[in-house]
DNA sequence: GCCGTTTTCGGCCCGACTGTTTTCAGTCG
């Protein structure tokens, strides 16, 4: 059983002791959903952590919930559970995922509507609704019933309560609708909020705040957006709409003078919201999203700044709000200086269009428009990472050639634009850990990124031991999107990091952070285990296409979230000292 | 069921909105 089948079936189990008493076994709910989210976010997979004897070092696994795990990794179930589910038909639970529908609605919904069948029950329900059913259903009415419907509608489009969207999409859409809402004048500043201001990979819902005397005014402005399907709701300080593509969009208003506790308390996360509030209750302090209250009196709190302040800390950067020991830090006054997008001097993993007949796609763009734009980034330098040219349909002597006649162009063009080229290329690392290019080739280069592109379902063992024979060549400094996921397709390779970060350490290579939009690989939660193993990250685009070296801010924000400083980025040095560290051990 | 700068017991964040309920339950963040 995978992580993501855990975390669901612990799910499942708080939903059923929210069934059966929701007042007897409240926190036996908020313990399963707490150890749901920890394995869920956990980089190691429960089983190994299991096999290792340190499942009780995730935070919300206790030593109950651990011997459950045992049972249902020894046994494949666990009697408990089956204990907690009984009585609760097993259409219940395929129906949490849709919105709206919580534990309480699900259960009424299957058992008066007798809706058996798991595999079948969302349809069932559908049609169920369409004949008028559930609007007989006491505490139900035509209104509820609508609104099921077009929940379940929207679970056929795909909108689950669990499926996300990549970041810098949801930060496009954020970008348009905070365009639109500065055009309402009763609009005095404009947030973005939740997991998209801390910057999170993969966001649910776009959230916006705004600071208005005219609550009003911005809510029916609000909802008067152009390229929106539906509302959701619209009270006197919160709105909600569907973008026409699915997208929920909220938006909150709070007048200026109490902004500062609106965006605080809704950037989150719910962990870090959860540790501050009870941090500030053992100063007296009571913390909500309309300010702080001291015994009987309320401060309304207009930044961010002053409210960390009364509570007696450092303001605290967004990406770092996970409750990850930052409250603490922020106490003493610790936190580190987080590396900015405006701290990073050069992209070293672009791909231009110049033909060397590679083993994966070209980039859309020439060198020259490749080295201008970096220029009109502010670049000191930009290294060319084109993938090898095919193994399979070249001899080596032509690869060769090939690889020399990009040489030439980028010597030419270095010339020209008057901005610090690398010779660098992307080689695949194949099968067996060799590189998909010969020795003579790679003399050719400055130095190359290794990445896997082939066989990611190896055995833990077998990934890792091929990984680092890569890194071992001396040309090889940069191991490209380490992990290899993709976001909402693809699962990250199982390979033992530790083992890696050990070994990048010793021979002063570097990982990636891969910005591109639905990798964002290394993972944030790897990057602070590799920089507590003292590796040095480097931050590229993966760009094929000039206007993509734009997308620079995500890893960034990928760093930050792993609490990089500029120091621990290896491409925030400037030319020189980005020089040597590349062609460090090479000679 | 978890957890500890109130540490092995006794707490566990706080509030908005909707629908159908005449005072509150359910969901969401």
């Amino acid at each position: 059983m995978n992580n993501n089948q855990i975390a669901s079936l612990f799910r499942e189990i708080a939903a059923a002791y929210g069934i059966k008493d929701e007042k007897k076994f409240y926190f036996q709910m908020l313990a399963y959903q707490k150890a749901a989210d920890a394995i869920e976010q956990s980089t190691s997979e429960a089983k190994d952590l299991y096999d290792e004897g340190k499942l009780e070092e995730l935070p919300g696994i206790g030593k109950t919930i651990a011997l459950r795990l045992e049972e249902l990794f020894k046994t494949g179930k666990v009697k408990h559970f089956a204990e907690i589910k009984k009585g609760i038909p097993e259409g219940v639970f395929p129906l949490l995922q849709v919105p709206k529908i919580g534990p309480k609605t699900a259960f009424k919904l299957v058992t008066i509507l007798k809706l058996k069948n798991p595999q079948t029950v969302i349809y069932d329900l559908e049609k169920g609704a369409k004949l008028g059913k559930i609007a007989k259903i006491p505490t139900f009415g035509t209104k509820s019933q609508e609104e099921i419907l077009n929940a379940l509608a929207q679970y056929r489009e795909g909108r689950t309560k669990s499926a996300r969207m990549v970041l810098p999409f949801a930060y496009e859409i954020a970008g348009k609708v905070i365009d639109y809402m500065k055009k309402c004048k009763a609009v005095k500043q404009i947030e973005t909020l939740g997991s998209l201001r801390r910057m999170v990979a993969t966001i649910g819902d776009i959230d916006l705040a705004v600071a208005s005397h005219n609550p009003k005014e911005v809510i029916s402005w609000f909802g008067k957006y152009p390229y929106k399907e539906r509302i959701i709701e619209a009270g006197p300080e919160t709105s909600s709409f569907l973008t026409s593509g699915g997208k929920q969009v909220d938006l909150m208003v709070q007048p200026p003078e109490g902004f500062g506790a609106l965006l605080q308390h809704f950037t989150g996360s719910k962990e870090h919201n959860i540790r501050l509030r009870t941090y500030a209750l053992s100063k007296g302090l009571s913390l909500s999203e309309h300010g702080i209250k001291k015994g009987l009196k309320s401060y309304q709190i207009p930044t961010e700044e002053e409210f960390y302040e009364t509570i007696g800390m450092q303001w605290i950067p967004p990406e770092m709000r996970e409750d990850k020991g930052e409250i603490e830090l922020a106490v003493k006054r610790e936190l580190p200086k987080l590396v900015e997008l405006k701290d990073i001097k050069g992209d070293l993993h672009t791909h231009s269009s110049f033909n060397i007949e590679p083993s994966h796609d070209l980039g859309g763009n020439s060198i020259p428009e490749m080295a201008q734009k970096a220029k009109s980034l502010g670049y000191e330098y930009l290294g060319l990472a084109e993938h090898n040219p095919s193994i399979t349909n070249h001899t080596p002597e032509q690869n060769y050639h090939l690889i020399l006649k990009r040489n030439n162009e980028i010597d030419r063009v270095e010339k020209t634009e008057k901005v610090h080229l690398f010779k660098l290329l992307e080689i695949d690392i194949l099968a067996d850990g060799q590189l998909a290019l010969d020795e003579k080739s790679l003399s050719l280069l400055d130095g190359a990124i290794a990445s896997v592109h082939s066989s990611f379902t190896q055995p833990k063992a077998k990934i890792t031991e091929r990984i680092l024979k890569s890194l071992s060549h001396p040309k090889v400094r940069i191991l490209g999107h380490p992990t290899g996921r993709l976001l909402n397709q693809r699962e990250s390779l199982d390979a033992d990091w530790p083992q890696i970060f050990k070994f990048c350490k010793e021979h002063n290579k570097a990982l990636e952070i891969n910005a591109w939009p639905n990798r964002l690989d290394l993972p944030d939660t790897l990057v602070r285990q590799a920089l507590k193993a003292g590796v040095k990250i480097i931050i590229d685009t993966d760009s094929h296409a000039m206007d993509q070296l734009a997308v620079m801010k995500f890893g960034v924000a990928v760093a930050r979230r792993g609490w990089a400083t500029a120091k621990d980025i290896v491409n925030t040095q400037s030319y020189e000292k980005f020089r040597q560290w590349l062609l460090y051990n090479q000679v």
